[in-house]
RNA sequence: GCCUCGAUGGCGGAAUUGGUAGACGCGCUGGAUUCAAAAUCCAGUUCUGGCAACGGAGUGUGGGUUCGAUUCCCACUCGAGGUACCA
């Protein structure tokens, strides 16, 4: 009778998937519980020991909820759009789908050796045409609606055209692009039908729109930031420019407001909250324009210090800026062009972080301040984003670090606005407690005041107003890539379509390769069943195209977070082919009680999932705009990676020690080519990666060492440790104790395989609890008020530690229990049969083959958690630890009856108190009664 | 740069409201068992002085509050994550 965790995990898996143990029902008398994870992207390397590290905890804390008496919602799935496949499809040529599809067999597998209680019934797929199915659908319904400022919702875009017909849109207070033009009812039907639809577009929650992108030539694709390695391509060392594209975005900003409101609704950990907060960046301030002198046109500046205007002395552009071009003078185009150009390759990261070099050109060209008509000198510099604000910013140098910092390198006019207030070595950027001086009308007032009467002023002279800004932008929703969801979308004279719901799927076609063609169109641009029959409501080939009935589809495909936006509300009703779910099912479920995951998704995916949800409660299709009650999120666990550093410009790589002799990039090597001694495989190296089939090596003493840095463990950073092996040879109980036990759950904690062995053999003192000579056996003798207080404080510790999502200590004080138990040599079924239970959603597999063998046929799943009787933990003495002078000397057993004087005098009377104080008169005695004696003196 | 988190033995970590620092586990040392090994069991294990009894120091660094600080406050150092197209 030996623990054979093989065959018993074997057995329970195998049973609960017959029984389908799991699957919840969307109807109960029950109380509902939904625990949700961030489901996995399917990538080749297969499940890492990071991934299940979430999901271990979702799954202990699903399986209590159920022993509490809930019904379990707790599904999983695949967010299995994404570069990867990609990029490996271009490499191979493989189907992004097959590739896809084994990916996803690998991870099944690997998840169901693990033990998890998911209800596999509602699994989802995004790249499953059934799925993105509804993502094409909330695309639409975003395309058919706009934002109304004064309901503060989402509304139908009809609404919106019935009162362009009635009265144009003078009265409208809807969110929209900036450029909009007033028109009458009359305009309105003088249009013609591409002019309104271009009109509509302004106001569309999804839009087209020109936006900047990483664009890289030689690999003639978009890059993420991610793929950009000191501003030239990861892959290959490519040169990087910014580059603007026309581009689908949502309008996220309408909605910036109340993202920023619902954080105080939700329990979601405060950096999170705190990183959503900075993101939408809320500010106020004021509009202003700003007249070019010798030009008609303006320059729109959001300041968030109006009331320091009289303070400008110059003003900065992104060199971005449309206007850059046209006001830059003859004498100064040269030096303009070559700092826009070298802008260009930049990334706006290095921009933002790089705050010690200022750069900067003059354009030649003066704006006019609007209140005292002073020239005032125009620059470009690349500290100024053209994403945020309007791509301007009036320069106070007095007032702001960065302009004094500007100010003083190029030499420009520093004039102060403060009231005895000394800027000759640093700009003021407090607010409190300064007045005003040298500003007309504004002298002498301080902050507050002066900020009303300036945008007072602004408004009543006409050349701006008060504005609440947002440092958040619209959200780019176009990829050029294949391996995303397709837009259901067609171009009818350039102008965008949707396609009736009731064709959806459009399903993404086949393409022979899946690089962008060569004349510089997305991926898709390589299909020649590609377009759209307005007749036949279906997808045709290229040729029909004759832009009468037959039109071109969209060639770009959906983000990565386009299906990840709204996946937990589809689990509700997963195999609904009519609706995304029914209203049963959302008004039964509700939202999410319990979110795991990874705060790495803090701006991306939980940030957009949000906006899509208030848009769906908007539109009446879920009953609460914020899906997910409580989210915790687990941390990471951190590898060590391996680097190689390749020569600039070469396909060339040197060792370690020789780096500093060359111009090299830092780049990542699988950790699996590298032994412990950080010796790189060179074969395996090479035959990696087809650009590095060729490479040369430079290396020292006859090896190319390696460089190592702990990082978070990720398929991106090849150093991912994978859990087969583990389970192997240690089975999924140990796994899943062993990832839990490794430490607190919301903390960062490296890897080291080597600990499980105490996990293990945990477990098998576990087993022989209830084991005597070999033989399974329990005895129905009553336990002793030992064995009671073991148990108890047991129960009492893991249901604490549950709340507190604190699963580290719950395994050491199972070791405890166990240890205890062993000692007490307890063989008791009173004892060992509630152990089991509060053990299960740790260790179901032992749990369930001991719960078996005690005389169950049914699930340990299923049984009630043991109540927590406070009884047995009633003691009658406590030993004190005596300190002197907060030094823990000796410790004394004494009464809990005693009152403080009868403590402090049995404490006094001691004879290590009199050794302590070799003589000396206590000042001062502190006694916390059931806590501590504490001697000064 | 900015935002956020973290730092405790050789290692992962524990200490629930400011009250015995190092629970539990890994590793290591010694022992039992064994022909031997694995497995298992027993004892020890923060550093330091000492044969020992018993001392001294000690939770990244420097200050502060307190009878008492790993815990609270201030100023730093180092590491990690995010920073808008990795998912």
């Amino acid at each position: 009778m030996e623990y054979n965790f093989r065959e018993i995990e074997e057995k329970w898996q195998k049973y609960w998937a017959d029984n389908q143990t799991f699957k919840a029902e969307n109807k109960s008398d029950k109380p509902k519980f939904y625990v949700l994870d961030m489901f996995p992207y399917p990538s080749g390397a297969g499940l890492h020991v990071g991934h299940p590290l979430g999901y271990i905890a979702s799954d202990i804390y699903a399986r209590y909820k159920r022993h509490k008496g809930f019904n379990v919602l707790h599904p999983q799935g695949y967010d299995s759009f994404g570069l990867p496949a990609e990029q490996y499809a271009i490499q191979t040529g493989q189907h992004p789908a097959v590739t896809t599809e084994a990916n996803i067999k690998t991870y099944r597998k690997q998840l169901d050796k693990i033990g998890f209680s998911f209800d596999w019934s509602r699994e989802v797929r995004t790249s499953d045409p059934n799925y993105y199915k509804w993502t094409q659908w909330i695309f639409i319904q975003l395309f058919e609606s706009y934002y109304c400022k004064d309901a503060d919702q989402a509304r139908d875009i009809s609404e919106l055209i019935n009162v362009f017909e009635a009265e144009g849109n003078g009265r409208i207070n809807a969110v929209c692009d900036d450029e909009v033009e007033i028109f009458t009812a009359e305009d309105w039907k003088s249009y013609s039908e591409e002019e309104q639809q271009n009109i509509l577009l302004k106001y569309r929650l999804t839009f087209l729109s020109e936006t900047e992108v990483n664009w890289c030539p030689q690999l003639g694709t978009v890059l993420a930031n991610d793929e950009i390695v000191n501003g030239v391509s990861e892959r290959g060392g490519h040169l990087v420019v910014r580059k603007k594209m026309m581009q689908w975005s949502m309008r996220i900003t309408a909605y910036a407001q109340r993202l920023l409101d619902g954080l105080d609704k939700i329990d979601w950990p405060q950096p999170l909250k705190d990183s959503q907060t900075y993101w939408i960046g809320r500010s106020e301030g004021a509009m202003v324009s700003f007249n070019i002198d010798g030009f008609e046109n303006k320059i729109d500046v959001f300041t968030t210090r109006p009331d320091t205007i009289y303070g400008v002395s110059f003003m900065t552009l992104a060199p971005e800026h449309e206007l850059v071009s046209k006001i830059t003078t003859a004498a100064q185009k040269e030096a303009v062009e070559t700092y826009v150009k070298a802008t260009a390759k930049r990334s706006e990261l290095e921009r933002m972080a790089d705050v010690k070099t200022i750069s900067g050109v003059f354009t030649g060209a003066y704006a006019l301040h609007p209140f005292t008509g002073k020239k005032i000198p125009i620059w470009i510099g690349d500290y100024v984003l053209a994403g945020y604000g309007t791509g301007a910013v009036m320069a106070v140098p007095c007032g702001d670090e960065r302009d004094y910092a500007f100010a003083k390198h190029f030499g420009l006019e520093i004039p102060n606005i403060f009231e005895g207030v000394d800027i000759s070595e640093e700009a003021c950027s407090t607010k409190e407690g300064v007045k005003i001086a040298n500003s007309d009308f504004l002298n002498g007032l301080t902050y507050k005041k002066a900020m009303k009467t300036i945008i007072h002023e602004i408004e009543k002279r006409g050349f701006g107003f008060g504005k609440i800004n947002y440092r958040l932008r619209d959200a780019v929703f176009s990829r050029q890539r294949y391996w995303g969801e397709p837009f259901p979308v067609y171009y009818k004279n350039g102008l965008p379509q949707m396609i009736d719901k009731q064709y959806l799927p459009i399903v993404l076609p086949e393409v022979e390769k899946y690089l962008p063609t060569e004349d510089g169109k997305p991926p898709l641009g390589n299909a020649t069943i590609w377009s759209w029959d307005t007749s036949k409501n279906k997808v045709v080939s290229n040729d029909l195209v004759d832009n009468i009935t037959v039109f071109p589809l969209e060639l770009n495909t959906m983000p990565g977070w386009a299906g990840s936006s709204q996946y937990f509300n589809r689990y509700m009703d997963s195999q609904n082919d009519e609706e995304m779910f029914s209203k049963e099912a959302i008004n039964y479920w509700q939202d999410v009680d319990l979110y795991i995951g990874g705060s790495e998704h803090a701006t991306g995916h939980l940030l957009y999932s949000r906006f899509w949800q208030k848009f769906m409660f908007d539109k009446g299709f879920v009953p609460t705009d914020e899906y997910a009650k409580k989210l915790i999120n687990q941390g990471m666990i951190t590898g060590t990676s391996a680097f190689v550093y390749r020569v600039e410009g070469e396909n060339k790589f040197v060792s370690k020690g020789l780096k500093e002799d060359y111009k090299v990039q830092q780049i990542h090597s699988d950790v699996s080519f590298v032994n412990t001694s950080d010796e790189l495989d060179v074969e395996a190296f090479k035959n990696w990666r087809e650009e590095y089939k060729d490479a040369e090596f430079i290396l020292e003493d006859g090896k190319y060492i390696v460089g190592r840095e702990v990082e978070k463990m990720s398929k991106s950073k090849y150093n991912v440790v994978n859990p087969d092996n583990i389970c192997e040879e240690y089975g999924a109980d140990s796994l899943r104790l062993f990832e839990m036990f490794l430490g607190p759950l919301e903390q960062s904690k490296p890897w080291k395989t080597s600990g499980i062995s105490g996990v293990y053999s945990f477990l098998k003192k576990l087993w022989k609890l209830y084991v005597v000579n070999g033989e399974f056996s329990v005895s129905d003798a009553t336990p002793t008020k030992d064995e009671f207080k073991t148990l108890h404080k047991t129960i009492k510790k893991v249901e604490e530690d549950i709340a507190n999502f604190s699963f580290n200590t719950s395994v050491s004080t199972f070791m405890i229990a166990v240890n205890e138990l062993t000692a007490l040599k307890c063989n008791k079924r009173e004892i060992l049969e509630p152990l089991a239970i509060i053990i299960e959603p740790y260790a179901p597999h032992i749990a369930e083959e001991l719960w078996s063998k005690l005389g169950y046929s049914t699930s340990v799943s299923t049984a009630d958690f043991p109540i927590f009787d406070s009884k047995y933990l009633v003691e009658s003495s406590k030993v004190y630890p005596v300190s002197f002078n907060g030094k823990m000397r000796f410790t004394i057993e004494l009464s809990l009856d005693l009152s403080k004087d009868e403590i402090e005098a049995a404490v006094i009377a001691h004879e290590k108190t009199q050794e302590q104080l070799q003589g000396r008169i206590p000042k001062k005695v502190i006694v916390v009664p059931g806590k501590i004696v504490n001697i000064v003196g």
